[in-house]
DNA sequence: GAGCCTTAATGAGGATAACTCATCAGCGAT
DNA sequence: ATCGCTGATGAGTTATCCTCATTAAGGCTC
């Protein structure tokens, strides 16, 4: 509302600070990425909804790319933001590979927009690979990697797990199977997706084809690792009350 | 060699049968787009080297994209060629199945630059759907369904198998997996690649491993689902206070 | 508070490339 | 030899990214 500076006459030449300006141009470039996808997208009507000229956005940004990249780079931050916070609160390989594929599923649905240009122009270009859209991918499959690593020392997982290509197929198969709602044709249930897809690839992974110990015992496995788990979420729900309760004392004295 | 009419002078207009014309547009075209990519290849540089003008070029294909396409669709289809002939020649669940990654592999290494732009220019635009190389993988995903229809009908494959599902993860892990080899940094082994999916994914598919499908198991599995809400639950309740943070802070900068 | 100076902002214009269209002429049929 | 169909032309249009010389806003010094 407030943005143009005089409402009269259309202000001439605003200055303002340059981390203002770049979000103000950021703000505009991803709505109209959002809406025309990137090739249709003109600098010029960017340039326009950010109250600026054209000649302009080269001094924030030295190419279209470049602005897309960071609108996309600080998009998806905000997309994945604390998964890792809360894949701290659950416990359990099985659980822990479910969250994390459940967690990219909702997100997906949620902003297909956002996701088609992901994958339209970042992750199939060959910068891709300096970019922080690159580090934050990374750090996912990192996490898989922590949580089976995990479960191989525990004895949970069989020892020869394929580390690098787990995390690969649930990415690749997170890809697929949202590919047409991310074009704006059909759906998904991140819920009923993630057990399928986790059940299959538990089963890909767990130890003990043949019976080791009988499958009462694997049965009593799973009832103690479920058992901690609940522990565990019931202090995460400790811990958050008792922050929640903090938060208030101190935004009141604000 | 006797393309050119009139060896001398340079043949102002050499008038040729339209399909003939066609298949030199395409196979200019085909080179250009492998040397230098979708948007660096020039429709002037095609034309000069089929010997046409650039206008000309519009005569046969409405758009630069659509000569993409038919590109794309006659190599894809040359490097799929026969796969289900030589599938015909293979025996057993896992064999079948081993094949038809190892395949694709082999397809994807020795064919960089081409299923580069397959993935960068038409699988990710949204009228992949109405491409031959749509139908074409359908058909491809349509024989691993066979192989597991197939395997649960014999009993050697669960009867829960996730039918949809596995093709979609073994397509997506392969695009992960070769996605450095495309972009020209990296290499990959299909052989050995092939034997760790297949192993991986037929140990997620194979009929009586860890769950014996008993009444304790069943307790198991409906103790870890209730296990898995209640942290989903304190998830949210998690990533809502935080939200509320956000919420306060951003206010108070107004 | 006047003048200076850094630099944000401008806007006209260059460069390139996809695509169009009125016109021309090669080639087979008469 | 002539005619007409249509393949081929190439000049031109349009759209868009990006550059650059110029202008003046606003903080700083005295």
């Amino acid at each position: 509302m407030a943005t143009s500076a005089q409402n009269s006459t259309k202000a001439k030449r605003a200055r303002l600070p340059r981390e203002r300006r770049r979000m103000d141009i950021m703000a505009a470039a991803r709505a109209v990425f959002v809406e025309k996808g990137y090739e249709e997208a003109a600098m010029s009507e960017i340039a326009a909804r950010a109250d600026l000229v054209e000649g302009s956005l080269y001094r924030f940004f030295k190419t279209k790319r470049d602005l897309l990249i960071a609108v996309l780079e600080v998009s998806y931050e905000k997309l994945l933001a604390d998964y890792d916070l809360q894949l701290a609160g659950i416990s359990g390989v099985r659980n822990r590979l479910r969250f994390m594929i459940w967690r990219l599923l909702v997100a997906f649905q949620e902003n297909p927009d956002l996701t088609r240009l992901l994958y339209r122009h970042i992750r199939s270009e060959a910068d891709y690979l300096s970019t922080r859209i690159y580090e934050l991918n990374r750090k996912y499959a990192g996490h898989m990697d922590a949580i089976l690593t995990e479960g191989i020392a525990s004895g949970e997982l069989r020892a020869e797990t394929p580390l690098r290509l787990v995390p690969q197929m649930i990415l690749g198969g997170i890809d697929q199977l949202t590919w047409r709602h991310r074009m704006g044709v059909g759906q998904f249930d991140p819920a009923r997706t993630a057990d399928e897809m986790t059940e299959f690839v538990y089963r890909g992974l767990v130890a003990g084809n043949h019976s080791a110990g009988g499958p009462q015992d694997d049965v009593a496995n799973r009832l103690e690792a479920t058992s901690r788990d609940l522990a565990a979420t019931t202090a995460r729900l400790a811990s958050l009350s008792e922050l929640q309760d903090i938060d208030k004392k101190t935004n009141s004295s604000d």
